[in-house]
RNA sequence: GGGUUGCUAGCUCAGUCGGUAGAGCAUCGGACUUUUAAUCCGCAGGUCGAAGGUUCGAUCCCUUCGCAACCCA
């Protein structure tokens, strides 16, 4: 007998594998490499599901499989296991008569979890399952530690999350969130690719955050002794990809923003920026309905989908509202020349109870009312226009109205998912604008962007007539995936540190 | 930052109006050569998130803390 009070201590499920391990080791090498996998369960079962019993009989098929071992059920001396690798599972017969008694005695105390090379003829059982006969059986891995209940799954959500490889292994609603996920990402480069943009790579690390109002993560580079700052954006690096003349650029890449997590946001996320020269932002709308309405067809074979009970339709030409008439919309005791009045737009704030800047103009201030009773209305996909150029320190003024940008951002399912303007390429309006964020800065607000010197020396050189745009990924795969919350398509979400 | 809820066996969950806890699955032992979350029999497995307090007695009540989820700012 071993120690029983080793076994029972801790975690007896723990002590048992390891004693298994240690067997493992005395009889030679408990990790082998050798095996070579040459079928996938899903592949097989596809290519072979249509064939009659009779066929697979006269022509033998054999297929040498491998994967995690997730279900185990032992009928003396034989047994039915499934197999589960990257494509999904399969089911394999196993009898003592093909493996030999002492196999087949090792296999009977292999656990669930432990990753197995099989080799066997195809048949099918008597319910007509597909299945393997398995003539060869290899434990290629022990696990050391138990999986999750093999019915309910891994259901602690904090478990998902730190546990990311456990929640994939036996939950499949995460395994097809992320094959989606990759699957909006490769659809969305060659789209973009197709439309002749080039994918670029800029900086991560930046000695000047810029791109957009958000208070960045710093860090410190040694041999320069230098402070550096994680990118709140690309796109100051994109625009002087334009002036050098790659006129059609995107990256899809991280953000850092040091900013609270919620649902809807991550410290590091990842978005897509791309940008075009000789094109305005009323270009981009129209790519931007083409690239989702594809998308959706893509990923979903409709046009119309569900988000977390609400339907969204892409098909439907999307709807155009400008900012004051969105807040007009859904705020009717509001007119139009209250819009105009800050005194009487701070009141109507006031008893709205949204908290409002300090020093905030006019603009800011639609903002604020925008964000509190218009964002959440927007379900379908929307096209919000006309931003105040107060808040929108890179974009370009509208050549009627000098207090409004050519900018759209995108709302769908309540949500922020993409921003696009007409880029403001003259220098000195750039310039001006930078300073005006700089006086922000001074007067408290730590989002603010700095002055960058270099990129109002890009400008200098010329950066043709140009729209960019950026789209938020995680929050698009939310809704494809129909995940309520960022962390579900986020495959290691940020979390605090867990306790020891 | 504020509020609400949760944290019990490896996993999924019960439960104790305060008397230190149960089930299913998994594990371990036994039976079983076509199962489908196999079935049947048996054994074992817990600092009831952490630390204090109240109490004769706390997993339960109170306080603080940790982590998480949701809502609000």
């Amino acid at each position: 007998m071993t120690d029983q009070t080793d076994i029972i201590d801790i975690q007896e499920q723990i002590s048992q594998r390891r004693s298994k391990l240690t067997a493992l080791r005395t009889g030679g090498n408990a990790y082998p490499n050798h095996f070579k996998r040459l079928h996938l369960a899903v592949d097989v079962l596809s290519t072979y599901n249509e064939h009659s019993p009779e066929a697979l009989t006269e022509t033998p098929v054999i297929v040498q499989l491998a994967g995690r071992l997730m279900l185990k059920r032992v009928m003396g001396k034989a047994s039915f296991i499934h197999l589960q690798d990257m494509s999904g599972r399969i089911q394999l017969y196993v009898t003592r008569d093909a493996l030999g008694i002492d196999a087949y005695e090792d296999f009977k105390h292999w656990d669930i979890g432990d990753i197995i090379g099989a080799t066997g003829q195809l048949f099918f059982t008597k319910t007509s399952e597909l299945s393997v006969k398995v003539s060869d059986l290899q434990l290629l891995t022990k696990a050391l530690r138990p999986l999750p209940d093999k019915f309910h799954g891994l259901n602690d959500q904090e478990m998902c999350y730190r546990q990311r490889y456990v929640d994939l292994m036996v939950n499949p609603a995460t395994r097809n969130t992320f094959k989606l996920r990759s699957h909006l990402v490769s659809y969305i480069r060659n789209f973009l690719i197709q439309e002749q943009f080039l994918e670029v790579e800029t900086p991560m690390m930046h000695a000047i955050p810029g791109g957009a109002t958000a208070k960045p993560f710093t860090t410190h580079h040694n041999a320069l002794d230098m402070p550096l700052f994680l990118r709140v954006a690309p796109e100051l690096f994109l625009k002087r990809l334009v002036v050098g003349g790659f006129e059609k650029v995107f990256e899809i890449n991280r953000n850092f923003r040091n900013e609270g997590l919620s649902t809807r946001h991550n410290p590091e996320f990842t978005m897509l920026e791309f940008y075009q020269a000789y094109a305005d932002y009323r270009d981009l709308i129209t790519l931007t309905e083409k690239l989702l309405r594809g998308l959706s067809i893509e990923l979903t074979g409709a046009s119309i989908i569900q988000y977390q009970g609400q339907s969204i339709d892409f098909a439907k030409a999307f709807q155009q509202l400008s900012v004051k008439d969105s807040i007009l919309r859904f705020n009717p005791d509001i007119t139009l020349s209250d819009l105009d009045d800050i005194d009487r737009l701070k009141t109507r704030l006031t008893s709205l109870k949204i908290a409002m800047p300090a020093n905030a103009g006019l603009g800011r201030l639609h903002m604020e009312l925008f964000e509190h009773t218009v964002e959440h209305h927007l379900i379908d996909p929307t096209f919000i226009t006309e931003y105040p150029t107060e808040i929108s320190p890179l974009a370009r003024r509208n050549d009627h109205n000098p207090d409004i940008t050519d900018r759209f951002e995108l709302f769908i399912a309540g949500r922020e998912i993409a921003n696009g303007f007409s880029e403001l390429n003259d220098p000195d309006d750039q310039a001006s604008r930078f300073k005006e964020q700089v006086h922000q800065k001074e007067a408290g607000d730590d989002e603010a962007m700095h002055f960058d010197q270099d990129y109002i020396t890009a400008l200098e050189y010329g950066l043709p007539p140009t729209a960019g745009e950026g789209i938020g990924i995680d929050r698009l795969v939310m809704l494809f995936a129909d995940a309520p919350t960022i962390r579900d398509v986020i495959l290691f979400p940020q979390l605090r540190k867990a306790q020891d």
